[in-house]
DNA sequence: CCAATTTAAGTTGACTTCAACATATCTGTC
DNA sequence: GACAGATATGTTGAAGTCAACTTAAATTGG
């Protein structure tokens, strides 16, 4: 071990990495529910996605990203085996051809009624701790994290 | 708007699902960490695999992965690059030859003493949320994938 | 010692994630 | 109504993520 990177770096970096705790927590909890919805053939990026788009007004793809505090070419990417298999549309916006709407089909409705009982057992399933709270600030918390166009503008 | 899926269910997701707000948060704090430590040339979770092989002794492949809270294979597909840099060395580990030891190179000895001021400021600029006991309590949840938050010797 | 079991990793395929670059469209100004 | 700037999205390339399957080596039980 050098002296400029002592042991106590890496307890360091362990026991106070807002980052990697958060990472490490979402991994874990994400393969829980990837596993529960398994038999509804979703994982759970797909099911927020999905649940994301029921709503009177079909939303733009854009507003779907800061939703999900994606960046919108992640979305972009996310969309296609789902479309692929006939469970939401991509559509112009009649109002702003830029815009692309995003809407369930009715393939999409039936896969969702189906999850989300699978949902509701796996968070009742999880340890009651009281976190929403703060995981929202930390979404907030940077000028433009999710809306800005290639992270430039400011 | 299906009379079985109400727009209320989309809002009950939205406001009360631990998974998509972990996820939204851990998008959120990991762009800002990949954004802070993109001059030194790493990536936070880059950085965090780095910094867990800063110890005595060199630690298996699988101890990392659950130290990291990820699947083995992922961290396998994580080590490419690195060792492509020249970051790290993977090696038979002599005592068990179906294990292998995963080494920092003096290359990337030498990243982590200019990344570890980039992460502490990073880290010193979130706001102030005390999350750590929860997160760490949901790592620990599902049997057999996740591992101990300490990374000492199970 | 040998066969069965367990354990540690590698491989493959599908998907997720993001930055950088590129295109199309809208808005305001003149 | 052309033009500059802003906005919404697409494309590409590299990496991150995991399940299912496979291979190699250690351990256990006779």
């Amino acid at each position: 071990m050098r002296e400029d990177l002592p042991i106590d770096v890496t307890h360091e970096v362990r026991d106070s990495c807002l980052c990697l705790h958060l990472q490490r927590a979402a991994r874990a909890v994400g393969r829980r529910f990837d596993e529960a919805l398994r038999p509804v053939g979703l994982s759970h990026g797909q099911f927020s996605l999905l649940i994301s788009l029921n709503r009177p007004e079909a939303p733009r793809l854009g507003d779907v990203a800061r939703l999900l505090g994606m960046d919108r070419t992640t979305l972009t990417a996310n969309l296609k085996p789902l479309e692929r298999r006939g469970l939401l549309t991509v559509s112009p916006d009649p109002s702003d051809r830029r815009g692309r709407r995003l809407a369930l089909t009715p393939d999409g409705e039936d896969l969702l009624v189906q999850a989300v009982p699978v949902w509701r057992q796996t968070l009742a399933q999880l340890p009651p701790v009281d976190l929403l709270g703060g995981l929202a600030q930390l979404v907030g918390m940077a000028p433009e994290t999710a809306g800005t166009p290639d992270g430039k503008a400011g």
